[in-house]
DNA sequence: CGTTCAGTTGACCATGATCAAGAGTGGTGG
DNA sequence: CCACCACTCTTGATCATGGTCAACTGAACG
């Protein structure tokens, strides 16, 4: 259950809590084919969506044709609490790959708030932590060159996919095109591909057939300029610097 | 009171509603010099700010020297709800003018949350809007040229300033300096000055002394690819588009 | 087996960065 | 009251990152 997992980066859920959460997943759920979109700016959803398997993306499109990706979201995120507060969506909500969504009603959403105060606040926390991600990603589009900006990346998906346990060792799916990339990260597909191939030259990740490898995470956190920090993970990473240290020592026999 | 007028931008309130808020700005109240921080990236404050007067901006710094700034705050404007859900700020808030600020303890907090549901809501709400222009930042430091990006964050300085009634005619104060707004676009200060030359030449707009004056906020709005319902405005502005509309509707005799 | 979409490559170009120096403005203290 | 200092703004010359345009390859899928 990514929900859970992602959850328990903030909080210790109940048992009780684990269960209402597997109800959730439990909602009637709706799957999107590839390329679809989830909403549409503008559209007035009634349900709240949480993400159960694969890749969507937020988004905004320009006048001119272009679009500009704002966040990714994977399985355990939540796609939007906005939605209770909110009138209308301010931007869309685009499948990557097929997607699979559980669609929870305002109703059970207002059981949770009600009844289980625990959840609640994780919720809040997932919504500030996306928050959080939308800050670094201003920095992100706005400070660094192309290279950091596609490292940058990532590292933030590969520890992300790492918190909900959708990594294998050094490699995750990696869902979005480099067209996807481009789009994410302000700059032309032509450039990203470039840039990629240069990355890979570096051997700092292989990424082939929607798959992922970073054999050195540190060394790509430094290409990127990236410190995790920002995600507001609690658990640590096997793969960040500070998590290392930490696992030594929860590891060592001498601690 | 423009934090009773900002969330009056989301929901009418009662008059204990407003007695309510009248008392968070009677809170202890804090003053801190231009360009000094108010809170620093790391810090774990226990208390809420509420600016009351002067602007004040979140920004992260990076290794290099560099600054990205995320967000401009105004009077009316809280920083930050995450205090309560994330344990240290991922940003620091700095004062751009001399900055006046109450601090709401998470004693009166917690009696709101308890008390006054529509104050509740009202304050998730401005946290959801602060995420709405978190994305259109992405969007225009990641696709927009130096004029459109400059002409954007004036249209929406504007704009917020309006709601809270901060303007004056066609004029408002615009605190920060060229290098500031450098930093929040992406920008090199040198570019940014020309850039501004530029738009002064074309008459959209004047900046001198603070203040910022924009004789024809369509065609600035236009030259901005600006649109201004990420902000989630609820009155709407005698300057956009659709406020024109409306309010030729609301003030004609046709109804 | 052809169509479509992702990825790749090359040649050229433009926006905005960098570096450097100088002018206006305001605040401070002697 | 003036002199100085610091900061913001301004201008010029040169450079580089990444954009644009266009064509081609390769894989997947019906």
């Amino acid at each position: 259950m990514p929900l859970v997992r992602r959850l328990e980066e903030f909080t210790c859920l109940s048992d009780a809590d684990r269960a209402e959460l597997a109800d959730l997943a439990r909602q009637p759920t709706r799957t999107i084919p590839a390329r679809r979109d989830l909403l549409r700016k503008g559209d007035a959803p009634r349900a709240l969506y949480l993400v159960l398997e694969g890749w969507a993306c937020h988004y905004r499109d320009l006048k001119d044709g272009k679009r500009q990706i704002v966040d990714f979201a994977i399985p355990g995120d939540l796609c939007d609490l906005n939605l209770f507060i909110l009138d209308k969506m301010d931007h869309s909500i685009g499948a990557i790959t097929r997607l699979k969504v559980a669609e929870i009603s305002r109703e059970v959403m207002h059981r949770i708030v009600i009844s289980r105060p625990n959840i609640t606040a994780a919720l809040w926390w997932q919504e500030l932590v996306s928050k959080s991600i939308h800050r670094e990603w201003i920095v992100n589009v706005a400070q660094r060159t192309a290279r950091e900006r596609i490292a940058h990346l990532f590292c933030e998906m590969f520890l992300r996919l790492e918190s909900v346990g959708l990594t294998d060792g050094f490699s995750c799916e990696f869902a979005p095109t480099q067209s996807d990339i481009a789009d994410a990260t302000g700059l032309t597909s032509v450039h990203v591909n470039r840039t990629i191939q240069e990355l890979r030259r570096s051997g700092l990740v292989t990424l082939e057939r929607q798959t992922l490898t970073i054999p050195d995470m540190l060394a790509l956190q430094g290409a990127g300029m990236f410190n995790p920090e920002y995600l507001h993970h609690r658990r640590l990473s096997r793969h960040t610097d500070f998590g290392r240290a930490q696992n030594t020592r929860i590891d060592g026999t001498f601690g």
